[in-house]
RNA sequence: GGCCCAUUCGUCUAUCGGUUAGGACGCAAGAUUUUCAUUCUUGAAAGAGCAGUUCGACUCUGCUAUGGGCUGCCA
C-alpha cells in the first residue's frame, strides 16, 4: 500500500524565519514535489506569549520568493483547514482528555512558581528535577488526589496541566530516515505537559502530533533539535493507538555559525556581516534585520546554496535550478552532521547566478538604479552595459560602480596608469586613433572593431600601448570594459570630446 | 550534571573494507586578455586520539576527546 506522500512545514510565528527555517521548508517542498506529493504550511501558534505580529506574512513572502508553492495552508486553505492551531483550539483538549481517560496523561496542579522552586531548591543541592515517575505521585497530580479532589480544584478555578505519563524503564526504539536506528529510555525522560487550561491550548507535542495524524502527514521533516522528544512522539502515536499511520522522521542537522561555537542564531548576522534572514525583516520592537533579498541575492542562488549546505547530490554538479533540485533530492544523501554556514560560498553562487542572468531583467534592474540618480537612457543601450558589467559583478549593488564613468567624463587621471600607459608614443598614437574614429560614421562595436582593428594590424601597433592609452583617455582609470564596446555605448561625440581633453591635458611630450 | 546526535582539507562535501582520499568555496602562484573581471592551469590543505575486528579500515565495534542538540505550562 503506497501511502500519498504529504509533509508539512510548521513554523512558529515567533519572528522572523532564520535560513536554518528555509531550508527545512525547502527540504520538505523537494521531498513532497518528487513524490507528487503535497506540502502544507501549518502554522503553530500555541504559545501565545511570544506570538510576534507580522511573523506570519514574513513566513509566506519569504517561501514565495524562495519559489516554495503551499498546497494547503492558512492563506491557500485545504481540506484539512484551519492550519493555523489557534484556531483549532477546540480540537485539542478532547484528545488530551482521552489520554487522561485511557490512563497515558493525568492532570497536575502545581504551578509554575512552585515548581521552579523546586528545581532551585534540587539545584542548590547539586541534583536535577525530572518531573516523572520519582514524583509524579508526590506532587499535587490526579495520580494521587482522589477523583473528587481533582473535580473541586478544577471547579474552584485552579489552574491546571495535563501531563503525559511516561513510562519507566522501557526503551524506545525509532527509526529516523538520516540517523537510522536510535533507542532512548524512557526513565531519561520527563512527563511533558501537553495541555495547559491557563490558555485552553495544548503545548507544541500534543498539537503537533494530533494534526499530523488528523493532516494525514506521512514524513516529518524538522530539525535535528526535536530528536531528543521522538521517543515522546513515539509513545504518543501509540497512547492514541495511531500507530499503523505513524508519519517517518526525518531529522535533519542544524546550520552552525560561519565562526566560532553554536548553532546560527537569529542576532548572528549583523554580528558577523550576512543575512541569517531571506527577507529583511522589521520587528514590532522596531529592530530591523537585513535580508537575503535585500542584500541582492537571487532567489535562485539562495535557493541552491541552501539546498547545498547538509546535501549533495553525489556527483561533481553544484547549480542547481528548483526542478533540478526536486529531481535530485533524496533524504538518503542528507548529511548527518551540523553545516556551518559560509558567507564565501553565498557570494560565489550568487555571482554564478549574476554571470548566466538573462539581460533583460538586469537592464531593468540597471534602469532603476540608473533612474535614481536622475539618468535616463535607453533600454537598449541599458542590456548592452548589463551584458557587460554583470561578469564583474555579484550583486546588483555593484552596477553602478562598474559602470559610472560611462555617465561622468574623467577630471582626473590616475597617476599610477598614467606612468604605466602614457609613453612615448601615446600622445602620437592617440592624435592617430582621433582621425581614425572620426571618420567612424557607425559608431558601433563590431565598426570600431573593424576600422580601428584594420588601423593597428597596418601600422603593427601593439595591442596593449594602443588599448591602455586609448582606456586612459576614455576612462582616466584602468577600469570598464572592452574599449570598442565601450566608445560605442559612449557614442561618437562623447569618445571624441574625452579623447581631446586627454590629449590637451595629459603631457604631450614625454 | 543527565540523555541523545555527530566527527574527512580553514569551510561545504565525495568515498557505502582494498582509491595517488576526489570535487567546490576561499587562499597562493602562473597563463590568457586591452584595464578590471571572466576563464584556464598548477599548488598548499583532511580521515580527532587510542584500542579492537579483518589479509586489509576513513569506512565496522568499543573507549576517550571535541563539537552540537535537548533537559520549560517555548517551539
Amino acid at each position: 500500500m503506497e501511502r500519498k506522500v504529504r509533509v508539512r512545514f510548521a513554523p512558529s510565528p515567533t519572528g522572523a524565519l532564520h535560513i536554518g527555517g528555509v531550508r527545512t521548508a525547502l527540504y520538505n517542498y523537494l521531498f513532497a514535489r518528487q513524490r507528487g506529493g503535497d506540502f502544507i504550511l501549518r502554522i503553530e501558534d500555541t504559545d501565545s506569549t511570544r506570538y510576534v505580529e507580522g511573523a506570519e506574512e514574513y513566513i509566506m513572502e519569504s517561501l514565495e520568493w524562495c519559489g516554495i508553492k503551499i498546497d494547503e495552508g492558512v492563506r491557500e486553505g485545504g481540506p484539512h483547514a484551519p492550519y493555523r492551531q489557534s484556531e483549532r483550539k477546540e480540537i485539542y483538549l478532547k484528545y488530551a482528555l482521552q489520554l487522561v481517560e485511557s490512563g497515558h496523561a493525568y492532570y497536575a496542579f502545581d504551578t509554575p512558581e512552585e515548581l521552579n522552586a523546586l528545581r532551585a531548591e534540587l539545584e542548590a543541592k547539586g541534583e536535577t528535577f525530572c518531573y516523572n515517575y520519582s514524583v509524579r505521585e508526590q506532587l499535587a497530580t490526579s495520580l494521587r488526589l482522589s477523583a473528587e479532589e481533582v473535580e473541586e480544584r478544577k471547579a474552584r478555578g485552579d489552574q491546571w496541566v495535563i501531563r503525559f505519563k511516561m513510562p519507566e524503564n522501557e526503551v524506545v526504539k525509532m527509526d529516523d530516515l538520516i540517523r537510522g536506528h536510535v533507542e532512548m529510555n524512557t526513565s531519561t525522560l520527563d512527563d511533558k505537559v501537553l495541555y495547559k487550561s491557563a490558555d485552553a491550548l495544548p503545548t507544541y507535542h500534543l498539537a503537533n502530533i494530533v494534526d499530523d495524524h488528523l493532516m494525514e502527514i506521512s514524513h516529518v521533516i524538522r530539525g535535528e533539535e526535536w530528536l531528543p522528544s521522538l521517543p515522546l512522539h513515539y509513545l504518543l502515536y501509540r497512547a492514541f493507538g495511531w500507530e499503523e499511520s505513524r508519519p517517518e522522521f526525518a531529522h535533519l542537522p542544524l546550520l552552525l555559525k560561519p565562526t566560532g561555537q553554536g548553532k546560527l542564531s537569529k542576532r548572528d548576522g549583523d554580528k558577523l556581516g550576512f543575512p541569517v534572514f531571506p527577507l529583511k525583516f522589521v520587528a514590532p520592537s522596531g529592530e530591523v534585520s537585513r535580508g537575503y533579498r535585500e542584500d541582492g541575492y537571487f532567489p535562485e542562488a539562495f535557493i541552491n546554496m541552501l539546498a547545498l549546505l547538509g546535501w549533495n547530490p553525489g556527483t561533481e554538479q553544484e547549480i542547481f535550478n528548483m526542478d533540478e533540485l526536486i529531481e535530485a533530492f533524496s533524504l538518503e544523501r542528507v548529511g548527518k552532521s551540523g553545516a556551518r554556514f559560509s558567507p564565501d560560498k553565498a557570494h560565489w553562487f550568487n555571482a554564478q547566478y549574476m554571470h548566466t542572468r538573462d539581460n533583460e531583467e538586469l537592464a531593468d534592474i540597471y534602469l532603476a538604479q540608473l533612474n535614481e540618480r536622475g539618468i535616463t537612457i535607453e533600454r537598449e543601450k541599458a542590456l548592452r552595459i548589463v551584458a557587460q558589467i554583470k561578469m564583474r559583478a555579484t550583486f546588483p549593488e555593484e552596477f553602478w560602480g562598474l559602470s559610472s564613468f560611462l555617465f561622468e567624463a574623467p577630471t582626473a587621471y590616475d597617476e599610477k596608469a598614467t606612468k604605466k600607459y602614457w609613453k612615448a608614443d601615446a600622445p602620437r598614437i592617440m592624435g592617430e586613433l582621433k582621425t581614425i574614429l572620426e571618420g567612424i560614421e557607425e559608431f558601433t562595436t563590431e565598426e570600431l572593431e573593424k576600422v580601428c582593428g584594420a588601423w593597428i594590424a597596418a601600422n603593427e601597433i601593439p595591442m596593449g600601448l594602443v588599448m591602455n592609452a586609448w582606456r586612459l583617455c576614455i576612462v582616466g582609470e584602468p577600469k570598464g570594459f572592452g574599449m570598442y564596446d565601450m566608445c560605442a555605448v559612449l557614442g561618437k561625440d562623447e569618445t571624441l570630446t574625452r579623447l581631446n581633453a586627454a590629449l590637451s591635458t595629459l603631457p604631450s611630450t614625454l
